[in-house]
DNA sequence: AAGCAGCGCGCC
DNA sequence: AAAAGGCGCGCTGCTT
């Protein structure tokens, strides 16, 4: 049963039953219902109870999740299933499975515009001053408000169009919308985060917080007079990157930036101060006390997460850099008294979606015992796990120099079917073209400015300039196109992973409480649960792995391993293969 | 004063 | 001397 919510004003939401659905059939009392905003919460908690009592499901139809659902959860209601619109909307506009369909050929509407931003989101600015582009252009299309059941109709039409590949959009929507659950819920719960233990650290790293706000902690200040007194430039400021680089040049250092990667290189006393300088300020401006202040409230670290927000199908986040969570800082994610945390890592998932997806049979034998980079070596493909990961690494990422021109060839003869689909991917791209992931999201092709560097290569009176340009900038989107194929399907795998643990937690509920997911970072989640049924947990997040892959490559799917550890904290360790690669020989 | 680009670096 | 995909975010310093 479908229930599609559609807004009537700000006192009543609309809500239409109808019966249509992949398995259910028709709804009892198919009808229109008005409720007032205030009811409206309890309104669907009765509508999922009563549709669990019959042993069915209801599926909520709204236009955007992060629009209704907070709300929802703020009433203590949740709900198990929805069709988030405005995402299969984007998925079935650009996907070339539903190409031909009247919703993909339409002029851009209301349902092609970006998220609102945040809850309760601020009604839109207008702008001061059009720009140049807005005065040429048409104006934007108007905010009309969109119909729901309109846009549900021709969403529909564009998964029959889609033929043979509209069992993967429905799933791939079905996962999606359930990301979206997942991710307002995410905010909602939020991350337990415990500001003493963070405290304790910034106060050991940097010294004590300091009174005044911009003024440099006690360690960081001395790392400065350090950096200050071997370029010898007592007024230095270290955070100004051209005054710093001035001075380092100055003092006969050979860099033309101040990168790490760069000052490593160089022999001289500032080195070893400005380096930690350097890792010091970036923990207090990222991670210090003002972030802690600002994103950390009742123990718990709170983002806004943003599915969908990827052009690759990955989330975002907005506020807090939750996905840029430091290692150093995360023993203060800890679970509360009772409690434990979940936290599990499917290991090299990438190259074992790509050994999946070519079907490489012999890839994906390499993977099996476990770690498929010492697959790689057994195999003897490389001679060390080290070359493994470059290789691999280099050929999900397009990478042609230094020791991947050596060692990419030698991965594609041993798997020619995986290495063919991401250069074949890559090829695409450099024509300009537009490629898919496993379950059907498509790139978006190259923009204007793309176009325009090839013509102007192929103009008579083109330059050799133009033509580096060109060729350039079309290896460029190769490597978008090339990395596009295999880190979307990831992403599939993980929101399936994701909604099958979902599903599987909400029937764990234990007499201290429920488990919750707590944190999402691609390949890798957290579940914050009671200490009693953590190790149900654990086992629901390898059941949940396994269904994904069944769901997206059937019944013989290759098993993706997960790393699971039951623990009191984030802490130390995680991803041993974690990026970027070390190419120290 | 506010917006933006580039840099640098954190994560996968 | 850089290199290979996707991001978010804070900072500086420039422009408007």
């Amino acid at each position: 049963m479908n229930v599609v919510v559609a807004e009537g004003d700000d006192e009543v939401v609309h809500l239409e039953v109808v019966g249509e659905g992949d398995d259910d059939g028709p709804a009892a009392g198919t009808a229109a219902r008005t409720v007032s905003r205030d009811d409206w919460p309890g309104e669907v908690a009765r509508t999922e109870a009563a549709a669990h009592l019959d042993g069915g499901h209801v599926r909520w139809v709204w236009d955007d999740t992060s629009r209704w659902y907070p709300e929802l959860l703020r009433a203590g209601v949740r709900v198990e299933r929805c069709h988030d619109l405005r995402l299969a909307h984007t998925i079935l506009r650009r996907s070339t499975s539903s190409a031909s369909s009247d919703l993909a050929r339409a002029d851009p509407g209301p349902w092609d515009v970006a998220p609102e931003v945040g809850e309760g989101a601020e009604e839109a600015s207008p702008s001061s001053t059009p720009s140049l582009f807005e005065q040429w252009e048409a104006p934007p299309p108007r905010p009309e408000r969109p119909d729901p059941l309109a846009e549900l109709a021709l969403q529909e039409a564009a998964l029959r169009s889609a033929g043979d590949d509209a069992g993967r959009l429905r799933l791939l929507i079905a996962a999606e919308s359930s990301g979206a659950l997942v991710a307002s819920e995410l905010q909602h719960d939020g991350l337990p985060f415990r500001v003493d233990v963070h405290d304790a650290t910034l106060t050991r790293m940097l010294g004590p917080r300091p009174a005044r706000v911009g003024q440099r902690p006690a360690l960081l200040e001395a790392l400065a007079a350090q950096v200050r007194d071997a370029l010898d430039v007592p007024t230095l400021n270290p955070d100004s990157q051209p005054d710093l680089l001035r001075a380092l040049r100055r003092s006969g250092l050979d860099v033309t930036s101040t990168s790490k990667w760069e000052l490593q290189r160089s022999e001289h006393p500032a080195v070893a101060p400005l380096l930690e300088y350097k890792k010091l300020y970036r923990l207090l401006s990222a991670n210090g006390w003002a972030w802690m202040d600002q994103w950390v409230t009742d123990g718990r670290f709170r983002a806004e997460w943003v599915p969908g927000g990827v052009v690759t199908g990955r989330w975002a986040t907005r506020g807090g850099g939750a996905l840029q969570l430091p290692k150093g800082i995360r023993s203060a994610v800890r679970a509360d008294d009772g409690w434990l945390l979940v936290i599990a890592d499917a290991a090299q998932l990438e190259p074992r979606i790509l050994a999946a997806m070519s079907g490489d049979d012999a890839m994906v034998a390499a993977g099996a015992r476990g770690d498929l980079y010492a697959g790689l070596v057994e195999a003897g493909v490389v001679d060390t796990r080290a070359h493994a990961k470059v290789a691999m690494l280099a050929a999900l990422y397009g990478a042609t120099t230094g020791q991947a021109a050596m060692l990419v060839p030698r991965l594609a003869r041993a798997y020619p079917r995986a290495v063919g689909l991401v250069d074949a991917a890559a090829r695409v791209g450099e024509n300009g073209g537009v490629v898919s992931t496993w379950l059907g999201r498509s790139s978006v092709p190259p923009g204007e400015a793309w176009h325009a560097a090839q013509s102007a290569a192929s103009a008579p009176d083109a330059t050799p300039d133009d033509e580096r340009r060109a060729r350039s900038r079309a290896r460029d989107w190769g490597r978008f196109t090339r990395n596009f194929v295999v880190q979307g399907t990831a992403a599939e795998w993980a929101l399936c992973w994701m909604a099958a643990l979902r599903r599987r937690l909400a029937s764990l509920e234990g007499d201290a409480g429920v488990p919750r997911l707590a944190f999402f970072l691609h390949d890798e989640l957290i579940v914050h649960t009671p200490g009693a049924v953590a190790d149900d947990v654990a086992a629901a997040v390898r059941d949940a792995g396994r269904e994904a892959s069944r769901l997206l490559f059937g019944p013989g799917a290759p098993e993706v391993p997960l790393d699971v550890v039951v623990a009191e904290d984030y802490g130390e360790g995680g991803d041993a293969d974690a990026l970027p690669v070390i190419d120290d020989e």
